[in-house]
DNA sequence: GCCGGTTTCTAGTAGAGACTAGAAAGCATT
DNA sequence: AATGCTTTCTAGTCTCTACTAGAAACCGGC
């Protein structure tokens, strides 16, 4: 490669993620079925045939706003549980990932926000590709509650996986509702959800389970 | 109304009702993007052009199903409530309601599945026109919550209305994982639910708030 | 000012989607 | 079997979509 190619392929990078802002940004606030490429080239002042230059086609741009969306959110969850140093109390990192995933899927902007919006709304075809990386963030999340039962923090009535799937949907159901202008912050969802979650809704002086 | 129009109305009443079924079905399992009049035709053997005798667009089918599924839904959960009796445990409503809508939204069929998991994803005509049936079903839950906290029987230092929308959220969500072969069944679901909601996942023996 | 490689545009194609007008078919009553 | 109403079909229109081929513009180095 020649040097004016690696200047200009620098130049291509940059425009290749403006592209994928604007996608990400579509798919976040109008969803997959409103997200064509007309829409996003719009967004980038371009003709929509100058798109397929940098993407192959439709499925591959949002495929890679999904995978970015997902790295993200897992990146920040990591860091956060990282955080808390080694062999953490298990239900304070429960708390603290929930606090974090809480933050990517409200505070960090439209990959995220793209990525839990149109998931279970996509075409068989990018779900399937898709569904490799959601894996791997849904292992992470077995992994701190698998530790908190097998240390006995865990009621042990309740089922951990429908625990997994009922706490992320909650979350991922949030920006749905979520309005950034009114009321709590993300981090403060995040702390009513685990507030709720670790310890319930019951008030102390009624207690008794 | 002759007597030829009163039988051939009650024919073409369930006519209509297959298309809804079928429309329902369509948007439950593949989302709005993927209903096509065509699919629907298809599943009620018709061509796509007849379905406009019954229906004057798109858009007016689409939007009485939502209002179905939101009715349904509604319903269920209205007569859980009753089955309580005169002024019940605001906590054991609140449980109540959560069964109920859980096995609403995985338990009774298209119509309900249709409307959660097509919320957010509608153009923005549809989503409009719906939100006044869905503000009624919120404001059933807005109640529930505010007798639990005028009672004294919520934590003072959780948000009502943060609970609700993370409540439905995480129950709303449940259709994207939930497989009706394996484990557990809707109201066992709900139960889960309402066990980490009320009282938490921490087990009695790390209890310590 | 020309060259080579990079990027964007022009001008399309092909297919799918919502929707429509008018013909055709059903069918109960006479 | 003729009538009148209801229901369905035929055969299209029009718009939007993803995608493509080839021309044009850009741009740094000579």
């Amino acid at each position: 490669m020649t040097h004016e190619a690696r200047r200009m392929t620098r130049k291509s990078d940059q425009t290749r993620r403006r592209i994928l802002d604007a996608a990400a940004a579509t798919l976040a606030n109008r969803g997959y079925a409103e997200t064509s490429i007309k829409a996003i080239a719009d967004a980038v002042d371009m003709k929509d045939g100058s798109l397929y230059y940098h993407f192959e086609s439709k499925d591959a741009l949002v495929l890679e706003v999904l995978r970015l969306g997902t790295t993200l959110a897992e990146a920040a969850v990591a860091e956060a549980l990282n955080g808390l140093g080694d062999d953490p109390d298990p239900m304070e990192a429960l708390r603290t990932a929930i606090v974090a995933h809480a933050s990517a899927v409200l505070g960090m902007g439209d990959y995220p926000r793209a990525n839990v919006r149109n998931f279970g709304q996509l075409p068989a075809a990018i779900a399937n590709a898709h569904m490799v990386h959601q894996q791997r963030y849904g292992d992470l999340w077995r992994g701190l509650l698998r530790a908190a039962a097998a240390s006995g923090h865990l009621r042990p009535d309740v089922d951990a996986g429908a625990m997994r799937l009922l706490i992320l949907g909650a979350l991922n159901w949030a920006p749905e509702w979520y309005r950034p202008d009114g009321g709590l912050d993300p981090d403060r969802i995040g702390e009513q959800m685990a507030a709720m979650v670790l310890d319930g809704l019951r008030s102390a002086r009624h207690e008794g389970r």
